[in-house]
DNA sequence: GGCATTACGCTACGACTCGTAGCGAAAGCT
DNA sequence: AGCTTTCGCTACGAGTCGTAGCGTAATGCC
């Protein structure tokens, strides 16, 4: 999580009681008070631990979120429906019900903005959430290729390039919707947008 | 911009030579500070304006900001190079430029954020960013239509929504691309992108 | 058991930002 | 002229930040 792994034997250790419950404090004042009112020393009151426990484990605000924010995404995983089209339409489901629930949408556009200026939270961020749904879409991708619902790619620099474009499409189509058209990715959506991606991909394979 | 018109006759007018000012100070301060560390005391030293003439002309930081970036999208057209994809991956580089600009990076998706909590902040944003990149989506679909590249849509309700998909996800890949991926949309990209994003809408619109 | 080490809760602190109020002066309009 | 609104300036209370210092609690090692 936020500490590496201890080099320390000795000592009181870290109670690992305090970290769920700020962890769960932080989402629960995303929701109240939104990013930009929430404070470190409310987060605090609400965990029932000091305020200086909270700065001995967290650099500040951004790197609590990320943390806050990033156990949400944990439950995300690749159903198997029998389809390539029905097992993204089940992950993009379940992504974008984690993205509807106000802690995620306060927190990670937030964090997001924060990274433009902070490589460190962007590697965090990357780490502990981005990587965790990049992994879908290759697991997503092999499968069908062994379903031979898409053809395997000889060329491995371009079968990066297709997962990333991939990554983004999907990534960015559903948080685009829900944060900032701000209509819902219910299932009717989801399915007309995975009907153009896989048409659109299925097409892009055939004529190279 | 932020101030409806004016149904004071009389008295001494606003300084626009100010409002300029101020809104190039913000993005300044933008590129230099990023969101978090902007305060309005700033930025108004930098206008060489006082911070209360500041506070007449909006309602706070997230108020100023999002007319400080609107501004960037100004410049956004649809180019006519012959063909859709030729217009369309015109347009979205010039999207993916502007999102290149620290100040566009740090600042739009802060006001996003800002915005789940605050749906005023949410239609003003839509109002002076969203829209306009809605239209030229509108545009470049009516144009293709008409050159035959895309079936015309009979049924209004099924364009609307199938217009919103567009937008989501070319905004959205775009967006994600650059800000959470953190890589360039260049030109490879975006040509990779609209290949497959053209061949899954007429391959959508063929099998209906 | 005693000892070293680390985490914890608590209090207090200076530094900073926020948003507003009050003032006199300036810039328009009629 | 006189009226009205904006402007620059100063000052202010309220709130937050991140840190330091202290005494206490919990563990591992001898």
């Amino acid at each position: 999580m936020q500490s590496r792994t201890p080099a320390s034997r000795t000592g009181r250790p870290r109670s690992a009681a305090a970290d769920t419950a700020i962890l769960a404090a932080t989402r629960e004042a995303l929701v109240e008070l939104g990013w930009s009112k929430l404070t470190l020393s409310d987060v605090a009151t609400r965990a029932g631990v000091a305020k200086t426990t909270l700065y001995r484990r967290w650099a500040g605000k951004n790197e609590l979120v990320v943390d806050a924010v990033a156990e949400l995404f944990d439950e995300l995983e690749l159903p198997d429906l029998g389809s390539l089209a029905a097992d993204i339409e089940g992950v993009v489901l379940q992504f974008a019900a984690i993205l509807a629930r106000p802690e995620a949408r306060s927190g990670l556009m937030a964090v997001v903005a924060e990274s433009t200026r902070d490589d460190a939270l962007r590697e965090r961020i990357r780490a502990s959430i981005v990587d965790r749904q990049m992994r879908l879409v290759l697991q997503g991708r092999a499968r069908a290729q062994h379903r031979g619902e898409l053809p395997p790619e000889p060329d491995p620099e371009q079968a990066a390039r297709t997962v990333d474009l991939i990554f983004d499409m999907v990534a960015g189509a559903v948080v685009h919707r829900t944060l900032v058209s701000g209509k819902p990715a219910d299932e009717e959506w989801v399915h007309s947008f995975i009907r153009i991606l896989l048409l659109g991909l299925v097409g892009a394979a055939r004529t190279p």
